[in-house]
DNA sequence: CATGACTGGAGAGTGGCAGTATCCATACTA
DNA sequence: TAGTATGGATACTGCCACTCTCCAGTCATG
C-alpha cells in the first residue's frame, strides 16, 4: 500500500501523513526505490492510534511519539509502558524532579499506600505539583485526602488489566494497554463529574437513590 | 489595591492581567475613574485560580472562562456547577448532540447506574466519543464494559463531595468544587498510572503486596 | 498649575504548535 | 514519452496564549 491509499483507508490527509512520518510518529514504510516506500495494515492502524491519541485525548505530538516509541520498545513489557510520561506535562529542563516542593508528601503516599514504583515515574511530579498548587490556593487539602482516591484508583488499575488478561500477541497487548490507559482518560473523567452531578442531586434531596453501590468503601 | 499589587501578590505579569480582565476571566475591578480601578482580595484569589486552572489543568482561556462563570453564577447549586464543560472538548457547531453516534450506548450505560443527569451534559458526549474510537480501533470494548469504572467512579464522587461539607460560604464553596473537581483531575489520572505500575507489578511476580486494599471488589 | 510615573484599554506583534501547501527529482504507468 | 504519483524538504497558514506598544486619563508631588 502507498501513502495515498494509506490516507483514502484512514481519512487523514496525504500531507497530514507524510507529517507524521516528519515527525517520527508513524515508522517509515519499507522502502522500494529513492522514491517509493510501502506501507502495510501495522502503519493504517499506528495512523488510527496517532489519530485517536491527538484528537480524541487531545496529547500533543510530542506526547504522542513517546507513548508510541514506548510501545514498540517495550512490548512486551507492559507495566513498563503504563507508567509513562502520558499526561504531556512540560518538564522543568535540567532540574533534579527530587527537589521540587511537595515532593516528599508524594513519598509518604506512596509509602502509605506500600506501592512500588520506579523512582522516576512523572506521575509522582503531577501528585506533587498538585497538592502544591492547592497548597497555594490555601486549601487544606494534603496528601492524607488522596488516599481514598489513591485505593479507588488502585481498584481501577486492576479493571484495566483485567482488561489485558486475554490477548497474548504482544503487540497488541501492548497497544491495547495504550488504549486504555490514555483513550480512557476523558471518559473516566466524564464519568467522574456525572458521577458527582448525579451524586450532589441525590445530597440535594431531589432524587431518591442509592449513594454507592456495592459494598465497602462508603 | 491596583493592577500593579495585584500583579506583585499573584506573579501574574501585568501584561496577562489586563488579557485576561480582556478576555472575560477577571471580573473589572470597581472603576473610581476613567482611567482607574481598585481591585481587592477576590481578584486575587479568582487569579490564582485562573492559573491553576491554565498552568496546572492544562485548561484553555475560553473552557476557564466557562467554569469560572458558571462558579459565579451558580454559587449556590453546586450540583449544576459539578457537570459542566471542564474537558475543555471542541464542539461540532450547530448540531444536534443526540444525532452523535454512540450516544445510545451512553443512555444503556446511564440507565443501568440509575444516574440522573439533566440531558446536555458534555460529559455524555466525551464518553459517546470515546466508546465511538474504541470501535472504530477494533477492539470490542463496549459500554458494559464502563460500568464497574463507573461505580469506581462513583465513589469517587462521594469522597469529592465530602470535601465539600465542612464550608457553608456559597462562593468558597463553588470555588472549592471547581478546585477538587478539575484541578484534581491530572493528579486522579496520576494515581491511576502508577496503581497501573504497581499492580502490573505484582501481577507480574515481581513484587508481593496485596492487589486491592479493602473489602469488596477484588 | 507643571511634571512624571502609573493606569486601564485597545490593537498589533510574538512564539509555539498542528497541520497544509508548494517544489522537486524520481519513479511507476499508459 | 507524457502524465500522474511518490517521498522529502521547505515554507506557509491558522490558532492560541500571551506580550508589547501606544494612548489619553489620573494621581502624587512641588
Amino acid at each position: 500500500m502507498r501513502i495515498s491509499e494509506l490516507s483514502r483507508r484512514s481519512g487523514v490527509p496525504n500531507a497530514t501523513i507524510k507529517f507524521y512520518l516528519r515527525k517520527g510518529l508513524l515508522p517509515p514504510g519499507r522502502a522500494t526505490a529513492a522514491t517509493q516506500a510501502e506501507y502495510d495494515e501495522t502503519h493504517l492502524r499506528r495512523l488510527r492510534l496517532i489519530r485517536a491519541l491527538i484528537s480524541v485525548r487531545g496529547l500533543t505530538v510530542n506526547a504522542t511519539r513517546e507513548v508510541l516509541s514506548a510501545v514498540s520498545e517495550h512490548e512486551a513489557d507492559v507495566h513498563q509502558v503504563l507508567g509513562l510520561a502520558l499526561g504531556a506535562k512540560r518538564v522543568d529542563q535540567d532540574g533534579e524532579p527530587d527537589t521540587q516542593p511537595g515532593m516528599s508528601d508524594v513519598d509518604a503516599l506512596v509509602a502509605r499506600l506500600g506501592w512500588q514504583l520506579s523512582e522516576h515515574t512523572p506521575a509522582r511530579g503531577v501528585i506533587a505539583e498538585t497538592l502544591e498548587t492547592l497548597r497555594s490556593l490555601g486549601t487544606d487539602f494534603s496528601w492524607r485526602a488522596l488516599v481514598p482516591y489513591a485505593e479507588l484508583a488502585q481498584r481501577t488499575a486492576v479493571l484495566d488489566l483485567d482488561q489485558l488478561k486475554d490477548t497474548d500477541d504482544a503487540l497488541e497487548r501492548a497497544e491495547r494497554a495504550v488504549l486504555l490507559t490514555v483513550l480512557l482518560e476523558p471518559a473516566l473523567l466524564a464519568l467522574r463529574r456525572m458521577a458527582q452531578e448525579h451524586e450532589s442531586a441525590v445530597r440535594h434531596g431531589a432524587i431518591p437513590g442509592p449513594s454507592v453501590p456495592g459494598p465497602g468503601g462508603g
